[in-house]
DNA sequence: CGGGATCCTTGACGATACTG
DNA sequence: CAGTATCGTCAAGGATCCCG
């Protein structure tokens, strides 16, 4: 139960996980939430969003599309030109997800000097090998 | 940059990384989430975490708890009598965290059967080796 | 009771190259 | 333009055993 399946090909069916977990499978992916934020104003294209994601690859680009219009998260539509257009949006659930992720982002801004200091004191205590550098 | 660090040691210090990263490379760990939403009522015995959190070894109950520690979301106590006691707790920030999560948990049951079918159609349409079992 | 040490498998992700 | 294919690295997490 729980898997990511980003470059793997998926395994058996879940059972009943914690629906905290179930989130967090889908949106925890290194790359993400960032596509979600960037398509989140709109349709993108494939170029665009390699271009507005700062180092991502063309092959984790693809494959986290993939795997979130799997999940029905993001539709892709063709536009059979020459040369191809590609746009890449979200689904009406997928566009509940920036905002709800906004809160996290708070947390994370206001708490950022405490755990950096905590982080910082803990090291000092239990691992005097890492004060070098 | 980015990195989630259970097992491994710290590599280098993070640059300015998305701050929605920052909190998901905190928690999204498959047991973090269970774990602080489990201390969230008052500190626990790491037995009791054990037996609350169906599925964890103690090998993973002891390495979460270490990061969370380290990142200062959890206190560890120690009550240095025989056989020892050891209580583990939410710091103030950390408290913050469970009702945050709380609207993601929503989100997933809210769309997880929207979710369900669009994997099945997925699959179906794009994977057609995944028909059998 | 509350861990730590070790071994192993798997999957996330990166780099590079090729294509309709 | 929008991908796919292939190869390699490295960390997450499981299993097992040992310890004060």
């Amino acid at each position: 139960m729980s898997q990511r399946n980003t470059d793997a090909t998926v395994r058996v069916v879940d059972a009943h996980p914690c629906p905290v977990r179930e989130v967090l499978d889908r949106v925890a992916g290194k790359w993400s939430v960032q596509i979600l934020v960037a398509a989140s104003h709109g349709p993108m294209r494939f170029t665009e969003l390699e271009r507005g994601i700062d180092g991502i690859s063309r092959r984790m680009l693809t494959l986290t599309l993939r795997n979130l219009e799997r999940d029905g998260l993001v539709t892709r539509t063709v536009h059979p030109t020459v040369p191809p257009r590609v746009e890449y949006g979200l689904t009406p659930m997928a566009l509940e997800l920036p905002g709800t992720l906004q809160r996290l982002t708070d947390w994370a801004e206001r708490n950022r000097g405490h755990i950096a200091k905590a982080r910082a004191a803990y090291d000092a205590e239990h691992r005097p090998e890492l004060l070098d550098a």
